[in-house]
DNA sequence: GTAATATGTGAGCACTTGTTCAAGTGTTGC
DNA sequence: GCAACACTTGAACAAGTGCTCACATATTAC
């Protein structure tokens, strides 16, 4: 059994509709944040970039490697690195001609497996 | 069959370089899995879309309402809800001249409310 | 110093995305 | 029948994305 909202009239009684907006819009996240969201989201909405996110989530890797790994050129996986270092989303170090890549924080982990989880549940 | 030289064999010492290679490719997922993962993100990479799944995961809501709320026009909710449809993000059921819809499942809800907090931890 | 290695970056291009405008369905009420 | 309404859809266009190519750094070895 469904949810007992009382089936609306129509959308042109005024008041129903009003409310049911009004309501809405209360509990709307703002647009500043929509927007931000958006943006974390769009940073793993990319094939490359997760494979990315996959391959650091077990450990750094220089880019020589992390190009090696994912069958890719360099420059392709440096202009996503650039892309996810920019979202934040990955750290690096320098060790002599070597930049080793890690990803930021714990967070970008959970949200790359929380997907993964999605998508097996199907 | 041809000799696959593999166009690495630097990086100083080489057996750590393709030990840690081959260790990551083992544990990459695969790319039909990326490109599905990144899809799912992709619906959430847009701040319209998320404000859409922010106003559904409240209640249904019609198209008129829907637009009344967010403050855009028809045909833009329309065609995002149409995304939103093809990505199977949100479900709709049609009662005479209107179009209700929902979330299509508590994972969006889920991935939606994840997405917040990382934003509030920043 | 020069050469080789490891990575970064800008230009260019094909491709995709999100919006608006206009025209198209389909349902309701007269 | 017809007109109003709720919604969808196609075309067009600006804006954005991701790749390759070529060149620019920076570090190390000689």
């Amino acid at each position: 059994m469904e949810t007992q909202v009382p089936p609306r009239e129509k959308c042109e009684s005024a008041d129903v509709d009003e409310a049911r907006v009004r309501e809405t819009q209360e509990h709307l996240i703002d647009g500043l944040t929509a927007t931000r969201l958006a943006w974390t989201f769009k940073a793993l909405s990319d094939p490359t970039r997760v494979r990315i996110i996959s391959a650091l989530s077990h450990h750094e890797m220089c880019v020589y490697d992390l190009a090696a790994a994912l069958g890719m050129s360099q420059s392709a996986v440096s202009h996503q690195l650039r892309t996810l270092r920019e979202m934040r989303l990955v750290r690096f170090r320098k060790e002599g001609r070597h930049v080793y890549y890690t990803l930021d924080d714990a967070h970008i982990h959970d949200l790359f497996h929380q997907g993964l989880e999605h998508l097996n549940h199907d």
